[in-house]
DNA sequence: TTGTACGCGTTATCAC
DNA sequence: GTGATAACGCGTACAA
């Protein structure tokens, strides 16, 4: 593969001045430009971002690390995150976790390793507490995407999000204004785990407080916790409503977790929103597609992405925002056909 | 941060024998690489993969290019890259085109910049002809995963499929066996735009097969063919069945156009498969969530992601397979709710 | 078992 | 406007 050595040679010009024309400078004549523009294209040459790497201590590429690819929320925040990142000329190197706290730890010094220019992080459990302390002192920039450690610290890193605890008191009581009192909370594993899941945390938050403000007393029999997927989220609700069946509302913490639970009111012979209302958290683009739809909270996914990015390469070129957080815009509750009216 | 030369500062050695403590060189006593990594953590040493890379020409890094990552069949896929990438020591730098040729192009540009091991491509019509040229000569690794050129080049590069005519053929035959005449086929745009959709123009030829076999005239009219999106296919569906009231039977080439297809018959006020009947391709989770659940052909999406990494990996080490092209076995059709016997 | 010296492909800082 | 040269951080023959 050519290198502009080459060209140099072939030009009859010093390596440096080929360097410089192929950079755009303007220190070099137009005409040599050209020529040597000419010249490389002949040669095929490639640029080497490892070798500019070096020198530069740059890679223009950000590392992303999330929980679940397949997760339509991730994918479209992930869109989201490209979108920005390659409009400014970033590479984002993708790391799944699937929910696995190892991986997830490894993800980051990998990713370290590769001297991106930055990390955007939608921390699950595996950072928890571990994450401060190991790489507190040679930090590279970074954002969190909703989800990072602890709510305590809300003011020590930068991060991009929704009003979590808003959006789900905004769901709970418009379950509660249809006449539902017995509502179940589908979420992640919040308590077994580590802590880590701040978002999820603040949405059981916004929950108790609607129910709070109705007289209904919070019972923790109530709140289903296992790992954010469609399966898993069916197996757990089968069994839940087996046991609890006076419960008449379930409010699951993403649409993942609300299409389990679609899946197991189904299994069970049991109809939607007739037996039971289900709404979601998210609004992924099948919820509507859903028979019946899901009555679900938007999260602007793609603009969270590209809200997230946009800080963390305005953090690497040195612009410091002048907050930490930014808390996003929602389309609030799209009301469709999962949840009815109580009738007694 | 800390680089080796520091190390070998503090434990005054030299250099080289701190970097070969650090790469678990036999040559190096126990104790002194005991010794040197201790310091070597104490420092807080981070390897550096791009001074490395320089010298060592390799990143352990390959690329994956895509169309569309919010479409659950690649997001599968891309889990099978990325779990047998890492279990072998390599990231994957994810660069999704959506579709749009020119970024298509534009990412093997970056991706080859960024000097990665090996390339995975999922190719749509933008590398059409215009790669063979440009790329001919320095080739790196690279592996597609089902999609590439023109079926003439099948033996010229290194692929992973299923055999799609074979699929389609069995759809379509199914949909016939029930006693349908007038099935449409939705599928991208293969006609409009270059080639390069070969897999498309494949399971187009299963479904003429099938016609064929049992006396059924093709008509070019019942093709539809858009871009491989929900709301695409919705709006040209609608469209089409306006014009088409004839039609019993939809098969749509992946799921993510099968549900568009729902949409479009919901929206109508239209049952399935009451009214028409639905078939799908790719099986994607959420296709048994559906109500009616989908009939869909299953395709290894996982599998074909771990899989064309496994050979590209094996490229990447100087190990050819024999044979170029590597055909998947499928769990086939699924056959649940969405079609229907057709009744006079 | 450890040290020396060079190279990887580029950018950057001087000169001229 | 162009050239020479020293980094950048690491791996690796070749010596010792």
């Amino acid at each position: 593969m050519a290198t502009i050595k080459d060209i140099a040679k072939h030009v009859k010009l010093d390596i440096s001045t080929v360097s410089r024309a192929l950079n755009e400078s303007p220190r070099v004549k137009e005409s040599t430009k050209k020529y040597i523009k000419r010249v490389a294209n002949k040669l095929g040459y490639q640029k080497n971002d490892i070798a500019r790497g070096l020198a530069t201590k740059k890679t223009n590429t950000i590392g992303l690390l999330i929980s679940d690819i397949s997760n339509p929320f991730f994918a479209e925040l992930t869109k989201g995150v490209e979108y920005e990142a390659n409009k400014k000329g970033y590479s984002v190197i993708l790391c799944n976790s699937n929910w696995d706290p190892k991986k997830e730890r490894d993800s980051i010094d990998v990713l370290k390793g590769k001297r991106v220019d930055g990390l955007l992080i939608h921390a699950s459990m595996g950072l928890t507490g571990i994450y401060k302390k190991e790489y507190k002192d040679d930090k590279i920039p970074e954002v969190f995407l909703g989800n990072f450690f602890d709510h305590k610290d809300y003011d020590e890193f930068y991060y991009v999000s929704i009003d979590n605890i808003k959006a789900a008191h905004e769901t709970t009581s418009y379950l509660i204004s249809l006449g539902h009192r017995r509502i179940a909370h589908i979420t992640g594993n919040i308590t077994k785990d580590n802590k880590g899941y701040n978002i999820l945390i603040d949405r059981l938050n916004g929950y108790k407080l609607a129910l709070e403000e109705a007289g209904i007393k919070y019972n923790n029999d109530l709140i289903l916790e296992t790992s954010p997927g469609i399966s898993s989220s069916c197996n757990i609700t089968k069994e839940f409503i087996k046991e609890h069946k006076y419960v008449t509302a379930i409010f699951a913490s993403c649409d993942i977790m609300a299409l389990g639970v679609y899946k197991a009111i189904f299994d069970l012979g049991l109809k939607i929103p007739l037996d039971i209302s289900v709404a979601g958290f998210d609004d992924i683009e099948i919820s509507s597609l859903l028979n019946p739809k899901l009555t679900t909270y938007e999260q602007p996914k793609f603009e969270m992405g590209s809200a997230a990015t946009k800080i963390l390469l305005d953090l690497i070129n040195g612009n410091k925002p002048e907050k930490k957080g930014l808390i996003l815009k929602s389309n609030g509750l799209i009301k469709r056909e999962s949840c009815k009216f109580l009738e007694h």
